[in-house]
DNA sequence: GATGCATGAGTTACCGGTAACGCGTGCGAT
DNA sequence: ATCGCACGCGTTACCGGTAACTCATGCATC
């Protein structure tokens, strides 16, 4: 039927014998109500099928939207796929909608999205990745609401930051192939200058080397966004270049199982010519003959604290500005063995 | 500062001297005003940095709403993750926002998501699958919005179709193995009873082996999403319960990945010992030492034709009813050369 | 018996944008 | 000269829900 505006408040107010204040007052819960005219109510809501109107209650009082915006890189990698899953999760079961976007690891492409956010007057914003425009930060500092900055730490967050320093994962992850003995070591990344998370990863990784007064020897930046075969042919052309390596570190996962796939059609031998490492615990690598060296990252964990802590700020309760989502450094067999 | 409204139509007519009404005149594009009139409004828009509200547009007069509603079986996925990126791109382009929710391929959930999402007015929905509860149904009735289903085509779309056939993928694949000579055939599938895609495909490839007078010789049907390590195991518990088998059809591209993954660690030649057929034309297989026999699945040009068919609805185009977009067999070299 | 207050309602105004309509002006057609 | 009409713009009335206010009633208190 798709009658004139369904049913209203007005509509249910006038088969309960109330007012429309009453019937609003019902359904969210409050009081100033009697038992008597609560039953009255939610049998006329049933009964005529409400639908409550979010357009309209957001459009009123400010602050009584439950819109959030999500924007994230992309919507086709497995972690921000899972991210995505588990924001959206939490967020619905909170009694919020969300509206995502991508930008691509392009600044200009996350401040459009957010323009076009701004004008459904969300109650918040959950930004994946630190790097903005200044239209970006003038945007949400007029839109007055929350911001969570997630998947990387931010020393100076905007407003909320959930996640983990993607500088320390390569650190770390740099400690660690020395320790086992790799010295002259690679890197094959993705998205070429762009300032994406796996820069930062890569800045670690290479502070880590530098803590052994080491270097890398070579790295190759492709300009594609990650993806199994962008680690195979980026193998290839480093190798090509440099082949006395003994080990690659990758943008991630994805990119080291491509490397694999390459190193063993070279037939070179993993971890005894050349290790591999990647990042971001990818449910693809489970099948590897070799357990990959990688750091695994909490997607789920990390969803669910940025929702709530966004929440939290909304609700009016007191929220961290940092919460740090630990990521889990797994050694594997891709590189040498433990000495 | 977000002072209380921002600023609005009102402001803007105020500064540039005419009448709110005027302003939404320009700024919408259409007619009934002078040039002069436009450059003064536009001045002032740009002047004090007016941000639309688009909920009081779709908020008022029916069918003014710009939202569309998008449901997936699941975001973790490289093949929705590609369609959701190309539908929000297209429609981002001709002026819509989404709003996306995923239902893991449980009906219920997908009437929950709706109830959530008709709270919202949408302007349409893009429903990814077939299987649709009756309050689903109902509730999409009493929307009175277009309603665009995709991925599988369905012989009574409920408004427009836009995909392609998973049984005839099936179908396909079905004779183009036994073509190639393979006759002792298993099969490993996802997510257990569930009436998904995938066994819309299932059910299309018995009927490509009946046609050869053949049956399934054995098949593992996994409780599990859709992966590469259920792929792996999928294929372990298969083979232990009936080793006999010269190719084995898989839910996807990821299981038949792991699939192969566990076939190559057992020692078994592929496609001479044993046959590996997959499905979606995954990036995952680009790395594999052979092309993997799969079927391609045009997900930006599906998401891009859904898009523009739901719009052009909107707009009162006429618009196909179903759409067929064409998906491509790829034999690939994990079955037996053709004769 | 007058006052105070909690309770359970109804009333009003408003959020920002747009459809529908109204009104004056200027110009071509008759 | 008059009529009709297109044009340019202003006015009004909503859309559905909610905050803030008002008001009547009943009951306890002094």
């Amino acid at each position: 039927m798709a009658k004139r505006g369904g049913s209203g408040l007005e509509e249910i107010a006038r088969a309960a014998g109330v007012s429309k204040m009453t019937v609003s007052r019902v359904l969210r819960g409050g009081s100033g109500f009697s038992e008597e005219t609560r039953a009255k109510v939610m049998r006329e809501v049933d009964r005529l099928g409400y639908v409550p109107n979010r357009l309209a209650a957001a459009f009123g009082p400010a602050g009584s939207s439950t819109l959030v915006g999500v924007c994230v890189p992309r919507f086709t990698s497995s972690l921000f796929g899972a991210l995505l899953e588990s924001l959206n999760a939490t967020l619905a079961r909170l009694g919020y909608q969300t509206m995502i976007g991508s930008h691509g690891q392009i600044p200009e492409e996350e401040e459009t999205w957010l323009k076009g956010l701004a004008s459904w007057r969300p109650a918040g914003v959950i930004l994946a990745g630190r790097r903005h425009t200044a239209g970006t930060l003038d945007m949400l500092r007029s839109m007055g609401v929350p911001v969570v900055e997630i998947w990387d730490l931010t020393t100076s967050p905007l407003d909320i930051s959930v996640g983990f320093s993607h500088f320390d994962n390569g650190l770390e992850m740099a400690r660690c192939v020395l320790a086992r003995g790799h010295r002259r070591i690679g890197y094959v990344g993705a998205l070429g200058g762009r300032e994406t998370m796996g820069r930062q990863r890569l800045e670690g990784f290479r502070a880590g080397l530098a803590e052994a007064g080491l270097n890398l020897i070579a790295s190759e930046m492709l300009e594609d966004d990650s993806g199994f075969y962008p680690g195979f042919y980026g193998t290839e052309t480093l190798l090509s270049r440099e082949g006395n390596l003994d080990l690659i570190y990758y943008h991630d996962d994805e990119m080291a199982i491509g490397g694999l796939a390459f190193l063993r059609a070279r037939g070179l031998d993993v971890p005894g010519r050349i290790g591999v490492a990647g990042w971001g615990g990818m449910e693809a690598a489970s099948v590897l003959p070799q357990r990959l060296t990688t750091t695994k990252v909490p997607t789920a964990r990390l969803g669910k604290a940025a929702a709530e802590a966004l929440v939290g700020r909304l609700k009016g309760s007191p929220v961290q500005d940092v919460t740090v989502v630990p990521t889990q450094l797994v050694p594997g067999a891709t590189i040498r063995p433990d000495a």
